[in-house]
DNA sequence: TTGGTGGGCTAACTTTGTTAGCTTAGAGTT
DNA sequence: AACTCTAAGCTAACAAAGTTAGCCCACCAA
């Protein structure tokens, strides 16, 4: 189960389409990310893309499998390692923090469930429940890192904060806690 | 510190039109938030809203601050309560799933922070330090909620999860956290 | 009476997603 | 060789959105 779900195939133009849409997500941020921008980066013109996807939405979704395709694989593999717990909190922390955009595509917002590979939202969070071996310890957990990881990116929290801190009083909380529930 | 700090200040016919935004927007989702749709609404046509607000932008920052203000008050009046920790948590999730668009355009995405009303937004997230004494314990509760919180609006969580049960297990876990770091 | 102002209007411009319909290059096929 | 099909580009154009310019009118104060 260390291999994410199969995603919708694409032809090779296609798959350059949504590389050079990753790039321009990535170095532009989301407002940018427009057709004509991206046919431009590619040498043709916006009504061209058409010939390759179906719309703007397709291309977002496919970003979106790109997103939860590699946030997964990396807790996947944290889970390989000496302290899975520290590993997937680092990890989840980590890529989200290096695709800020490709994240927040990916993670705000409603989701097109219905467009979506098959499996892949539930494998990308799958190491949570490993993790926890309890369905609700496991969401708590994965909202934690959310909301450190949104909130981060959102540029939310106040300059002088401590967050490497905050994390680690965060986790050192989730990890403590058992099974019990409060009140 | 009960009481918000002030909002900028609105004209009578500016303030109406704020208030219809925000049903709007709360009855129709952000996308349908547009100038014409919300002219329409005031039986007017989308350029005379310009003679009240400087640009869309505006308006939305104006529903932020009811926003900001509204949940600040909130967890506020929740410090007053028996037991303020669970009641500052239970009125968060309350205040954002009762208005969970205005929620998500307050609290997700990048912050026009210079156009904010000066101290809302500390205000409103002042509970979680009364709450914690400990500016990263504060962050990591207000995280956790925020996660949630926007996870349960934008329907990322499973069909069949235990939020209720999440949301004590979560709360015990931080309620019980000294002032210790993991590792 | 006169003049300023508040608050509406239409027309029009830009950007963006999108559709329709044309063209061209190349791969087969007969 | 000629014919056809298709992949993949193009231009023109439309609708929806934010926005600007410029007009008009009702009303209030001097």
């Amino acid at each position: 189960m260390s291999n994410h779900p199969e995603l919708a195939p694409l032809t090779a133009r296609a798959a350059q389409i949504v590389g050079e849409a990753r790039t321009l997500l990535e170095e532009e941020g989301h407002e940018a990310l427009t057709l004509r921008a991206l046919a431009a980066r590619l040498g043709i013109r916006a009504p061209s893309l058409y010939k390759h996807i179906p719309d703007k939405a397709a291309l977002e979704v496919a970003l979106i499998e790109q997103g939860l395709a590699g946030l997964g694989s990396v807790l996947h593999a944290a889970m390989k390692e000496p302290d899975p717990f520290a590993a997937v909190l680092r990890g989840y922390r980590e890529y989200a923090l290096a695709n800020p955009n490709l994240y927040r595509l990916a993670t705000a917002g409603p989701l097109a469930r219905g467009r979506l590979a098959p499996g892949l939202e539930d494998w990308s969070g799958e190491p949570f429940f490993l993790l926890t071996g309890d369905p609700e310890r496991a969401q708590g957990l994965w909202a934690f890192a959310h909301g450190m990881v949104i909130l981060e990116i959102d540029g939310r929290f106040p300059p002088g904060s401590n967050l490497d801190r905050t994390w680690e009083k965060g986790s050192a909380a989730f990890r403590a806690s058992g099974g019990e529930a409060g009140e």
